[in-house]
RNA sequence: GCCGAUGUGGUGGAAUGGUAGACACGCACGCCUUAAGAGCGUGUGGGAGCAAUCCCGUGUGGGUUCGAGUCCCACCUUCGGCACCA
């Protein structure tokens, strides 16, 4: 090979002339064909961006780059989630002011991306940490809170002992910190809610309508968690009754026990239950919810409270056991030991009845539900709730004893939802302050912003934590967070800003006397719920006094293509729709869904394993894109597999990668030199039959065969013979070139330049378009079988393709054929162009 | 337990029901070179055979079909999500 890419020279030098010419910086107000393409903004660690990152961000921007070749107006914004616990901790770990330690990770961060060759228009970046963006936090908190949609009370949440901070349930993994994977304790603390649980329906149905990937939609789906169940109340001798709640009603006759949990039994029946029994509930709630969830065995204690089952009328004992959990359903469940192995096993263990279900109040319901129940036909034999669940039988039954007990007036429906309202406190530093003031004056006269004013959108709301409370006037925003020495978390379950009085001391805007400001800092998970509003609006001059301009939100959004990790799931993508939803409400935006097309790329993996700090296979782009290049790094990245799969990086891949990148270069060399004549029709086939399998590679994100085509284009190039039909050739060059501006823009727009004498860029160049009549070869192999097993092939022009009783008549004479087919075959299939199938 | 994926050479991975293993990596041999490297060329699923060629092969077992990696049924593996969910 005589000529090979230098890398260095031609990358720097493209990366600087894409800058000076802004092309990719869209006009924003004037585009005419606008397509937002985005990419999840990274979190700036300390440790730079990963090979993954840069396979995911590659991605994107290959499908941007895809686009603009289409004709579109590409706006491919880039910025940093750099509020959080995340960044904090490692500040705190280095000793470092997480402000200061931010500016030289973003430098660093932005020094990565562009060595990539990413076309993001890097004037208008987003940076969540700035107080020009979360002062827009900010107000997009006091606009939740003024819809009644933001409300304070006291709860047991999960408080993280080593971040030192409360976390929301969507941040517990496995009873973990998401961040630091601490098991996480529960804290009773004064915390403040979003009313996501308002939008759980919408959350739910709306997915229906969104193009994403069935995996993720699963993922939110189950994460809502919606079930309809029945709520049956259980009458309690000289106390309030008991509400249960259960999917599987039809049960009830079996139920012999009922069993709270030991929240329920301390809130509602402290002066009635045994002194024991509430001694194991105030042992049980000290125990952390993973102690709870892990225990194998089950524990509990006779209440000695007595229920009486309304439809039996069996007086049954009421007991507690901390494997109810606070929080799911009622809080309250009826014991059915017949059917239900965990009811099965408590009442085993404390020797608690077990009746098979005998009959029924109604006999036509009898019947039905008998027919799906087991248990009743085979008195002894324990039916697990599993088993039964999966009887479509009992169905009808089910319907029918439902209507029954609502009828009665013994139970009524009621819809449960796995999903939790979303807490936003921090009790850290490294966030946007909650921009609410106490007023303790007006708290005592029960008053607040939402006792006097009509809240905008959740009007029946309880005020919980209401009375006292006003939010900073939109005018005194932002409330600053100011630079402290003692930034670290306490632990004492309030935020380090409750330490500087310089901060919260205040004035209350109701009353005029002294008021206190909130302390703790809005939940990271708040700063990236809106950010891709923020990108097209962030040079508009209207950015002072809104968060987005109207205009430029209706043209630019919703985002076209979300490209990110199927991670996020059900935390920054169910709170982003969640809150798109409110400003949608608040007609802020014309729409509900800011994200109707997001693709879950995969995890990139290193010598079979997850790449992690802590097995040492993390791989750093930088030293691969000092060696061979961003464009070979690129090529690579998108070639080891499907942009979903989960790609293994190896070093000799990439080496490979970079010998194909210079027989490109090599190849390229001899543009001018024409091509023989009788190869002409195979350069032209195989340009268009590329172009074909690229663009359609290119729809789906199969990068992968997109570039295999592109390398069996090159091997077929590299093959023919020179000759003097110079258009053809030059031809074939140049579409080479287009195919390859995506994942090599910087050797594409080289050689676009300097080769093929273009004088504009080759990445706002039409994307090649191809004949599906020009891929038709001279001559067509046609495979033949014997009985479904290929046994031969012959060659016969493309003109015969089609002709079938030429194509079989061309197999009869095969010699290898002949072999097999000894006589007349019994039946001859025939597929055009394709194949001959005798069967004999 | 439930939900969703997944399973193909030594490796990453290709295949609208129609020639399984494209394209690469790796490996082997050869050319070039004083040598190494780079580059170029040839071969490379397993088995039998000097060879032409034949047999077997896409997690397992059945089925549909002229023809199944692909469709249907049952099961297994691995990976993700949810979960003492009442």
């Amino acid at each position: 090979m005589k000529h090979k890419y230098n890398h260095k020279e031609i990358e720097a030098k493209w990366q600087a002339r894409w800058d000076k010419d802004r092309i990719y910086t869209p006009d924003i107000s004037a585009a005419k064909n606008p397509f937002y393409n985005l990419w999840m903004f990274p979190y700036p660690s300390a440790e730079g961006l990963h090979a993954g990152h840069a396979f995911a961000s590659t991605g994107s921007d290959v499908f941007g780059r895809f686009m603009r070749m289409h004709g579109h107006d590409v706006f491919q914004p880039i910025g940093y989630d750099s509020f959080g616990i995340h960044s904090e901790n490692y500040a705190i770990k280095v000793g470092e002011a997480p402000s200061v330690m931010l500016q030289r990770t973003t430098v660093n961060y932005e020094r990565q991306l562009r060595s990539l060759g990413h076309g993001y228009d890097w004037t208008r970046t987003v940076t969540t940490s700035h107080p020009d963006y979360y002062v827009w936090t900010q107000w997009l908190f006091v606009q939740l809170f003024k819809s009644g949609l933001a409300y304070r009370r006291e709860a047991s949440v999960n408080w993280c002992p080593s971040c030192k901070t409360v976390l929301a349930d969507e941040q517990v993994i496995d009873g973990k910190c998401e961040r630091c994977g601490t098991v996480v304790e529960k804290k009773s603390l004064a915390q403040w809610f979003f009313r996501i649980t308002d939008y759980a329906d919408r959350l739910l149905d709306n997915l229906d309508g969104i193009e994403w990937t069935e995996k993720v939609k699963q993922a939110q789906k189950q994460w809502i968690g919606r079930a309809e169940g029945l709520s049956i109340h259980f009458a309690v001798q000289n106390s309030t009754p008991i509400s249960v709640w259960t999917r599987y009603w039809e049960t009830i006759f079996g139920a012999t026990f009922l069993v709270v949990s030991p929240e329920y039994l301390i809130e509602h029946f402290s002066s009635v239950a045994s002194a024991e029994s509430l001694r194991y509930a105030q042992h049980a709630l000290e125990k952390t919810a993973d102690e709870r969830r892990t225990s194998k065995e089950k524990t509990g204690e006779d209440t000695g409270i007595r229920a009486t089952n309304p439809v039996t009328q069996e007086v049954i004992p009421v007991w507690v056991a901390d494997y109810v959990i606070e929080g799911v359903g009622t809080g309250a469940v009826m014991g059915v030991p017949s059917h239900d192995t965990r009811d099965f096993d408590f009442a085993k263990k404390y020797g608690l009845a077990l009746v098979q279900v005998i009959s029924y109040p109604d006999p036509e319901i009898n019947e039905a539900v008998k027919s799906g129940n087991r248990a009743s036909e085979q008195p002894g034999t324990l039916m697990n709730s599993g088993e039964f669940n999966g009887l479509d039988s009992a169905q009808e039954g089910k319907d029918q004893m439902r209507a029954w007990l609502i009828k009665q007036g013994l139970s009524e429906v009621t819809t449960h939802y796995h999903l939790r309202d979303w807490l936003i406190s921090r009790q850290r530093y490294w966030g946007a302050p909650i921009p609410m003031i106490y007023c303790e004056t007006c708290a005592k006269n029960e008053k607040g912003w939402l006792t006097e004013n009509e809240s905008l959108l959740h009007k029946n709301h309880d005020d919980w934590g209401a009375a006292g409370w006003y939010p900073v006037s939109e005018d005194d925003l932002p409330v600053l967070l100011p630079d402290v020495e003692d930034y670290k978390p306490k632990g004492d379950g309030r935020g380090p800003l409750a330490s500087h009085k310089d901060f919260y001391e205040t004035t209350c805007p109701a009353c005029g006397g002294a008021a206190t400001r909130e302390t703790d800092v809005c939940d990271t998970f708040l700063d990236s719920s809106w950010y891709f509003l923020r990108y097209p609006s962030t040079d508009s001059v209207t950015n002072k006094t809104e968060p987005f301009d109207a205009k430029v939100t209706k043209e630019w959004l919703p985002v076209n293509l979300y490209f990110g990790g199927a991670e996020h799931s059900v935390l920054h993508l169910m709170y982003a729709r969640f809150v798109t939803q409110v400003l949608f409400d608040l007609k802020h935006v014309p729409f509900e869904e800011p994200f109707p097309h997001f693709y879950a790329h995969g995890l990139m993996i290193k010598d079979g394993a997850k790449m992690s700090k802590s097995r040492g296979n993390v791989v750093n782009p930088d030293t691969y894109i000092d060696k061979f290049g961003a464009d070979t790094m690129r090529l690579y990245l998108m070639f080891m597999g499907p942009m979903d799969g989960s790609p293994d990086f190896r070093d000799t891949g990439i080496e490979g990668m970079e010998r194909f990148t210079n027989r490109v270069w090599d190849l390229m060399q001899t543009y001018d030199r024409g091509v023989h004549p009788e190869d002409v029709t195979k350069v032209i086939s195989k340009m268009h039959q590329t172009v074909k399998k690229v663009t359609e590679g290119m729809h789906v994100f199969h990068y992968n065969t997109a570039i295999a085509s592109i390398m069996e284009y090159v091997n077929t190039l590299k093959e023919v013979r020179p000759g003097d039909s110079t258009d053809a050739w030059n031809d074939a060059l140049k579409t080479l070139t287009l195919l390859l501006a995506p994942f090599a823009p910087h050797l594409s727009d080289e050689v676009w330049h300097t080769l093929l004498r273009n004088d504009h860029t080759v990445h706002t160049t039409t994307w090649p378009l191809f004949d599906e009549s020009l891929i038709v070869n001279d001559t067509v192999t046609i495979a033949i079988q014997v009985n479904g097993k290929l046994r031969s092939q012959i060659v016969i022009p493309s003109a015969e393709g089609l002709n079938e009783s030429f194509v079989v008549e061309k197999a009869r004479a095969d010699e290898a054929t002949q072999k097999w087919v000894t006589h007349d075959p019994k039946k001859t299939i025939f597929v055009p162009n394709k194949l001959v199938n005798f069967v004999i």
